[in-house]
DNA sequence: CAGGATCCACGTGTGGATCCTA
DNA sequence: TAGGATCCACACGTGGATCCTG
């Protein structure tokens, strides 16, 4: 019956490996059982329960906007649901889109870029429906290779200038080798400003970021046995 | 023990008139046993619950940010505290300051002039120490005279245009005849963007437009016996 | 199986204003 | 007495993601 509670930041990086390192094979009740969260049965009320119980447990501190998770290692955490074979099992979204005047020449200053450039991945078992029974898996702390990074950027200017251009209508999520653009909001009827072809302001749906699982999974490959 | 209830919108001036024929005199205890609202002991937790209580009582169906509280008529509704002599008490909060890029001559689409262009002033005999037994007044319904139109569009357009001249430092309290600019936030440490007079984008506490007493004082005095 | 739709938490900002002290 | 400070409610947007049909 105690409150829920969260772990401090890690100060050094060695501090956040030996904190991951010690997730690794528990299960979502055993970590959730320190904290002192309760397990909810199914996600269907709150999607985003099994990433904040990991944020708590690994003690993010960013509750701010566009900011690494651990800001002052400058890490994104993020958990990627995988089967028993190891296989990505959902896409990873990343950040919204921004839909009015982004300059298409400024990727290292933009929203995917700082959320990419170095991210803490925690692999989850998620086949069990049994919330409580999921393992974490050995996780991977990353930072894109050239050929990731180039794929990303690619990916990002040419979604930019078609944004600029006016030709968000144009985009589905067939576009884009790494990233891809999806809806992202409460529901098909949240809007958000955009511009069209004639430069006129128009409603749309709120869109966002996402990686592809198939180039997640090239970065966990590597590492599962 | 019946959940708390709001009027439909009025979907004429004459309705709505009925409406705040039928206010006048009453207590808040009145208003609020209709809708099934607790009268709380005092405002010290909540400023704006009589506010809040009269639009429901009215049927405002403005939750939107810069709308007039009744969308259909476009009026907006203010409630304006004053003694058993008829005395104003209190300034009148209108609208936030825009800190950024406002062009000096769009008086008539700024947050300012819409709130203000036609309003229902409804007085609230506020000495009695007892929320409940606080008496409604006769409303007014004000559309502002050439004269006081000009002397809110003056004093707007000196401050804009000091503003986009980075000197919102040098704004106090005591610059305007009608309006006046006052800090309006959660508290003084609460933040927002500004430039100074360098051009440089600096953090400057957020500010509020409002209506001097005696301004309103003067909205009112016509109609006061 | 993946594109389109959706769900909750929570921080922030605006709208409703009044409080409080020099 | 009025200028500076402050209080709550609630809508909205972003961050955490997963759901669910053709």
């Amino acid at each position: 019956m105690q409150a829920p509670q969260r772990r401090p930041a890690p100060e050094t990086e060695t501090e956040l490996q030996q904190r991951y390192h010690s997730l690794a094979g528990q299960r979502i009740a055993d970590i959730a059982g320190e904290l002192h969260w309760p397990v909810p049965d199914n996600l269907h009320s709150n999607k985003g329960w099994q990433g904040q119980l990991l944020e708590a447990a690994l003690g993010c501190d960013a509750a701010s906007k566009s900011e690494p998770d651990f800001t002052l290692l400058d890490i994104e955490l993020k958990t990627i649901p995988i089967d028993s074979h190891g296989k990505v099992l959902e896409s990873t979204y990343v950040c919204i889109v921004p839909l009015s005047h982004t300059p298409a020449d400024a990727w290292q200053h933009s929203c995917a870029y700082k959320k990419l450039k170095r991210v803490l991945w925690i692999p989850l078992m998620s086949e069990s429906v049994d919330i409580a029974e999921r393992i974490i898996g050995t996780a991977i702390l990353w930072t894109p290779t050239t050929q990731q990074m180039a794929m990303l950027q690619s990916d990002w200017q040419e979604f930019t200038s078609m944004i600029n251009l006016g030709q968000l209508q144009d985009i589905t999520s067939k576009h884009g080798d790494a990233l891809q653009i999806r809806p992202k909001g409460a529901d098909a009827k949240a809007l958000s400003e955009t511009i069209n072809a004639q430069g006129e302001t128009i409603q749309t749906m709120p869109r966002g970021y996402y990686l592809r699982p198939g180039f997640t999974q090239n970065i966990l490959k590597s590492c599962l046995y």
